[in-house]
DNA sequence: CTCCAGGGGGCCA
DNA sequence: TGGCCCCATGGA
């Protein structure tokens, strides 16, 4: 696991995650990028962040139909726009991210995990990107590279198994579980983009490319 | 035209 | 639990 991270951190360099302004606007980006391309989560990120409306104080705020309007773009506004409400709510309840984040891991997560809207990968988005506590954050692509490389041998297996069987490979450390989600993204992105589809990326392909990404970073 | 993005909830067997 | 369907926009 730690070869695989080492790897992707020499070929991509550091990500710089997550793209956000303040703790607030990563959450609110977390739940809008659900099932979403980042690029459209930007645009209703921009119409929000020009309204002034990425506090969770001003989300309450709004009208639900303005809310609506404003992350259009990102899709699936009916849904969004409740989710964006009862995360405000939930923060302002709490005290705030600051109070909040003196919980300990276990009981923010059960706490985010409780709001209808929020599942574990959003939940875990948070905690790790906005909170700063060392989880590891799944998704697709994590399950799609660690398959290919054999590390699981299917890409149905479970979030958290496969969410502590990475985190058991690593050392505890938030910055570097941040790192490694944001390269196993970029990865995805970057070879896909070489190939006409996803699917078409063979484990032989893959094997192939990290061994190049090894020899360029070794003779330098 | 089809496919699919940095998912999650509800329903049903 | 596990499989399916729905939600919706915009870029490739």
């Amino acid at each position: 696991m730690r070869e695989i991270f080492n790897r992707l951190l020499k070929c991509f360099g550091p990500q710089y995650w997550w793209p956000a302004d303040t703790e607030f606007e990563v959450c609110i980006g977390a739940i809008l990028t659900q099932n979403t391309a980042w690029s459209n989560v930007e645009k209703a990120i921009a119409n929000l962040k020009k309204e002034n409306l990425l506090s969770p104080e001003a989300i309450i705020k709004v009208s639900d139909g303005r809310l609506k309007e404003l992350i259009r773009p990102a899709g699936f506004y009916n849904q969004k726009a409740e989710r964006l409400k009862a995360f405000s709510s939930f923060i302002l309840n709490g005290g705030g991210i600051e109070k909040l984040s003196r919980l300990s891991l276990y009981d923010l997560r059960e706490k985010l995990l409780s709001i209808k809207g929020i599942g574990k990968e959003t939940a875990d988005s948070m905690i790790l990107y906005a909170f700063k506590k060392p989880i590891f954050v799944v998704d697709a692509y994590t399950k799609r590279l660690l398959f290919r490389l054999g590390k699981i041998d299917s890409e149905k297996v479970d979030y958290d198994v496969l969410r502590e069987m990475v985190e058991v490979c690593l050392p505890s450390d938030a910055e570097l579980f941040g790192e490694f989600h944001a390269l196993i993204v970029r990865q995805c992105k970057e070879f896909c983009k070489k190939k006409p589809s996803c699917k078409d990326c063979s484990l032989k392909d893959m094997c192939v490319f990290y061994r190049k990404v090894a020899a360029e970073g070794s003779h330098r």
